[in-house]
DNA sequence: ATGCATGCAAATTGTTTGCACTTCA
DNA sequence: TGAAGTGCAAACAATTTGCATGCAT
């Protein structure tokens, strides 16, 4: 599958080459079903291509970062992950004991977004966020403290 | 000054020792107006007593954080930074253009975060939290594109 | 042709860890 | 006295960068 043409669009209209490098990486962003890891999206590009270096693959997701083309997301996996940002907006809310991951609607987030641009004039990019805190589950006592990461971690 | 009672005592209550190192850490981040690195914090330290490793401090505020006597913010510096929990809830919202950070008053998360507990028995941390975006100044064009940092980055 | 893009390897950097020694409870 | 805490240095791992080469426009 061919990534979406107003990606493409989008990084000629700016001046920037559309090489193969960045063809198949956007061709792994949008296949993918979920976020991907910097070090996933360069497994899956050298399938295809096994030439292409990691740091092509960190310099292009920071270019798609720059122009806003995808979103990068801290799940507090010690890396981030990236997702185009053309996708329905989603987040997570990430349990802090037991390290599970729910998905979060976007609707949620939506007030907050509206009234800091009503207050303030800021236009914030709550494209994909992760909020941590603690689940039900875990807050009942019963949590199976698997793979808990502790802290406040970011939203991306 | 002396780190506040209850941070002393939630240390002793869960068993661990109250050793000089982790005193002067604590004092140190006691004392500061804002939110401070690790690194800053070592430096603070090493000024009273410079025999205190890196490594001690990483360690204690590591303990602090899973403790949750402080919260850890990822403003996105490149590192994060850490404040006493018993501080005034705030956060920051972060222009990605020029920046600039805004402080930005607990309460207009409150909401967010009772939803989060009603509908989903989520206890979000909201402690200290970074929501990047552009700001006013920077969305009417007149933005000064000073150290702008990419892409979308964590709250802590 | 010419400057943007890539590959490669080395560097960076915040943070963590292993281990021996120390010290508090 | 014995476990918890510390110092030190080395390890780590994700990401970035310098530079020579190559390719798109």
């Amino acid at each position: 599958m061919t990534p979406h043409a107003t990606v493409v669009e989008s990084l000629r209209q700016e001046g920037y080459r559309l090489t193969p490098q960045r063809m198949m990486i956007l061709d792994i962003i949008n296949d993918s079903v979920s976020h991907m890891s910097a070090e996933e999206i360069h497994q899956k590009v050298r399938e295809r291509y096994p030439f292409v270096n990691i740091s092509t693959v960190y310099r292009t997701l920071n270019l798609l970062k720059r122009l806003r083309l995808i979103s990068e997301t801290d799940l507090g996996e010690g890396y981030v992950r990236y997702e185009l940002l053309e996708r329905e907006r989603h987040h997570h809310l990430v349990c802090r004991r037991c390290g599970e991951s729910f998905a979060l609607e976007h609707d949620f987030l939506k007030p907050l977004q509206l009234r800091l641009l009503k207050k303030y004039g800021f236009a914030a990019d709550l494209d994909h966020f992760a909020i941590f805190g603690l689940c039900q589950r875990c807050r009942s006592g019963e949590g199976t403290a698997a793979a808990g990461k502790e802290g406040q971690h970011g939203a991306d």
